[in-house]
DNA sequence: GTGAAAGCGCTAACAA
DNA sequence: TTGTTAGCGCTTTCAC
């Protein structure tokens, strides 16, 4: 490696020339080898070596028709991304099988509903073989998009499906955020709580929503007054948790739908001198360590294996784009199990 | 828009075609229309839209050598980027520059200096025009192989420079760490504190040594028992906090290089039963709100505009680009000054 | 101002 | 098994 400047990089040409065989021959070698005899792909693969030859690869999309990419999409209104470390390590698990399988990761980031529209032109452009989304609301255009386009995508998070496409089936990987909810209630119970409140998340995302189901799962008859709506910030969990303590006989404990709304709850009774878990024990959801540890106490939780779920979404879409081969059956969307963990709030 | 299967996607032939032109005139008025007649153009707009031609990237890059792609390389030893915030926000700025200019962003994690060999036969495979890199330690190889790469690249934070190469400068943005801790130990100097403690964070980073700088600017003749080291995570600080009130005549003051150690120092601070700001007064750096919203007392902390900074990386890198036409001078490093923020901790 | 034609670097039929 | 050949869709001289 001659450490000047770097110059014009070698084509298969050069290559071909060099190992004296022939463009087609090389690209064989290039591409696993398959039907090119021994001592020839060696030749091949030593001139490939000497000379620092490295695919190029416009040229090979512009003939296959793959881009060897796939998008990431998060749309978020401003506040969760933020501050969630969230997305860092569901993107880190993606970005981990993606490299293991030589795909790059495109990173779109979709500033609002008036974004949706570059969005989709890049889609629909052919720069990306599939798509993995977040944090679809209610509204979200990203599903129609990503099928008008034909492309294929894997969501993280269950989306909403008012109407069920009627072709293949939505993909997607979610945490048992339902299943997670009735253990953290059950939690409760266990701990010998009677009033058990709930503060929820926004009612347009479907965690929120399936946190909310396994509470009531667990506590069907749960005085109304025990429930109170937030919108995963800290600051909502503080005015939820501050009604709920104005309201008659207050609860002993509050199961809050993520683990900001939690420490915002917390704070609200520390000010108030109210002792938790003593008085009122408090349990979150999503176990953002950083969150959860930094609260007085350390707050008891629901984890779900973050980066798991975004290897899976990377492994169940590239299974996906496999399938022009049609080897083995569908993918299917998978569920996550959820896991409580103990610290001192509860 | 018929709504049907996608089909092949319409070529510039198609185009050309359907407005009964060239393809050349296509293409010109597609890229911006210079030297093309008015009713021309409109012909050939209006053909583009009828039609949804979107033009294939792949066929661009290969002729005319530019991606439009820049990549985003994060190198993190794990524990950093799992919790914190501060890279989201950062590549929220990246990416709404970027996009705002046309370009996209690719994602690249690395996860070891092992995989440096892959990050570097990416940058070199010409895939992307430039590179944005965070969080370089000392023996980075990232600063050598885009050199050796001719890419150009901006740093997020002030790269180890122990040889500067002797071609160009590196370019980087940082936020004004020195000074920023020169704020934070005046302030508290300020509140009346004289035995002023620092945890410091790892030696290899320039943002760690920079804030340890400018502690010591402000008291150059602190007692060596005053300085304890850490390696930026909660547990760190905690450990450090421990071994500080372990020693001789206590701080009455810490400041600690980033809101994660703070965090941690508070929390046995806490435990112990020592009253803040009251006995201890703690001030952080970084700002990274849900944590510096979630201690006990909430923490004072120096604040760097994230965002910006990111921002600022990838207007610096656009234009570096653009010195193909050699408008305007060499872009320069920038360094983003701080502020502090108040809140109950000291 | 517009069009014709060459070619970017690669893969995939098809022939040999 | 290997080589020859024909494009993939686009930009860009170069004539007109």
């Amino acid at each position: 490696m001659p450490d000047g400047i770097p110059g014009p990089r070698p084509t298969l040409e050069a290559v071909a020339a060099r190992a004296g065989v022939s463009r087609a021959t090389v690209s064989r070698v290039v591409n696993g080898g398959a039907g090119v005899r021994g001592p020839m792909a060696d030749k091949v693969r030593r001139a490939v070596e000497e000379l620092g030859y490295v695919p190029n690869h416009a040229a090979r999309t512009l003939v296959t028709r793959r881009t060897g990419a796939v998008a990431v999409v998060i749309a978020e209104p401003e506040t969760r991304i933020f501050s969630d470390p969230f997305f860092s390590r569901q993107i880190r698990g993606i970005s981990r099988e993606l490299t293991a399988r030589d795909y790059q990761l495109v990173l779109l980031l979709m500033d609002g509903p008036e974004d949706a529209e570059r969005i989709a032109r890049y889609l629909s452009g052919g720069h990306v073989d599939g798509v993995l989304a977040f944090s679809l609301h209610t509204d979200d255009p990203l599903p129609e998009i990503t099928r008008r386009a034909g492309i294929p995508a894997v969501y993280g998070g269950r989306p909403h499906t008012p109407a069920r496409p009627p072709g293949q089936p939505v993909l997607f990987v979610d945490a048992d955020n339902r299943g997670g909810a009735q253990t953290a209630v059950r939690h409760l119970l266990a701990l010998g709580r009677t009033r058990i409140a709930h503060i929820s998340g926004p009612a347009d995302q479907t965690s929120a929503v399936d946190r909310l189901l396994g509470y009531r799962d667990v506590l069907p008859a749960a005085d109304p007054d025990l429930l109170e709506r937030g919108d995963f910030t800290p600051e909502s969990g503080a005015r939820a948790m501050a009604r709920l303590l104005e309201r008659g006989p207050g609860p002993d404990a509050v199961f809050a739908a993520n683990d900001l709304m939690a420490s915002g709850a917390l704070r609200v009774l520390r000010e108030r001198g109210i002792e938790v878990p003593g008085r009122i024990a408090v349990v979150g959801f999503d176990d953002t360590v950083p969150v959860a540890e930094a609260t007085v106490p350390p707050l008891t939780t629901v984890n779900q294996d973050v980066e798991g779920q975004g290897r899976t979404m990377a492994r169940l879409l590239l299974r996906a784009l496999a399938r022009g081969g049609a080897d083995g059956g569908a993918p299917e969307s998978v569920v996550t199990p959820t896991v409580l963990v103990r610290r001192a709030s509860a």
